[in-house]
DNA sequence: AACAAGACCTGCATGC
DNA sequence: TGCATGCAGGTCTTGT
């Protein structure tokens, strides 16, 4: 279920258990969203991590021997740590065994989800990576750089802060979060979106993933000691999900509530008063 | 070139 | 109870 925020609480727990160690992995199904790079588990084995760092919503966990080890959760991919006798599930696709005794399990039962392991040096032109555009909470990322990325841009707004070749990690959630926030329409043309709700937009998904990055890693230790996951917490969301439910920030004076539309294939949560 | 639709998978809630 | 349907937080590939 990970958007940046789920990812970066991922990475969070995952660095102090992973990072200075060596790590064995085991791969139990060769087959994610693409066939695992064969030699994996021989070409890792006994390495030291040397970090973990995140682009968009994949982890980099990098490797001593200029190799790095790129995870990607999907839909439903999960990440937890487990007792080395625990016995394991049939969509535990990848153990990582670490030199002091711990047993991470990567657990992902739509497998849509990915593991690669590439050069250093090839990263940047990685397939999947090549194209990514802006890190949301870079700096980089500004109204200047909004303006230039939605300009002509005939698809909606919301496809457009979905599309990960403009700026990276908003999903589904996040995306509805932050049109809400931001008071902008998700049905609007993103060209349209100028002026005043541009500067809007750009705080507003940056606050909305911060947000929801303090409120994983707040619950992280907790969540950890209980069942052994990381990453994952609940959270509040204003109007994902919420279909029929009052809009939690204006009083419309409507029945019906926050709306559910289909954009994309994809639900689409809003308050047609307040967003315009 | 830009966009929508289809594809990949499994699990769960709902309704008959 | 069984079965069909629709839904789920991603994104690459295909088709118009």
């Amino acid at each position: 279920m990970p958007e940046l925020p789920e990812v970066e609480t991922v990475r969070r727990g995952l660095l102090p258990m992973l990072e200075g160690r060596r790590i064995w992995i085991e791969t139990r199904r060769p087959d994610l969203r693409f066939p695992l790079p064969p030699d994996l588990a021989l070409r890792c084995a006994g390495r030291t991590v040397l970090g973990i760092d995140r682009r968009a919503k994949y982890l980099m966990i990098r490797l001593e021997g200029d190799l790095v080890l790129m995870l990607h959760l999907g839909m439903s991919g999960r990440i937890a740590m487990v007792p080395t006798d625990h016995p394991l599930g049939p969509h535990d696709h990848v153990i990582i065994d670490t030199d002091d005794d711990r047993r991470i399990v990567f657990h992902d039962p739509r497998r849509f989800g990915m593991l690669d392991l590439v050069e250093t040096g090839a990263l940047p032109m990685h397939r999947l990576i090549r194209h990514l555009g802006y890190e949301p909470l870079d700096p980089a990322f500004d109204g200047a750089a909004l303006d230039r990325l939605l300009a002509g841009k005939r698809c909606s707004i919301k496809a457009a802060i979905m599309d990960q070749r403009l700026v990276v990690g908003v999903g589904n959630i996040y995306a509805c979060e932050a049109l809400f926030r931001a008071r902008i329409s998700p049905k609007r043309s993103a060209a349209s979106v100028v002026g005043v709700r541009a500067s809007r937009l750009v705080p507003a998904i940056k606050a909305v993933l911060s947000d929801a990055i303090a409120a994983g890693g707040s619950s992280l230790r907790d969540y950890v000691q209980a069942s052994g996951e990381l990453g994952y917490f609940q959270h509040r969301f204003a109007v994902y999900g919420r279909a029929g439910q009052p809009c939690p920030a204006c009083d419309c004076g409507q029945p019906e509530g926050v709306r559910r539309i289909i954009q994309q294939g994809r639900s689409t949560f809003y308050c047609p008063t307040r967003q315009r």
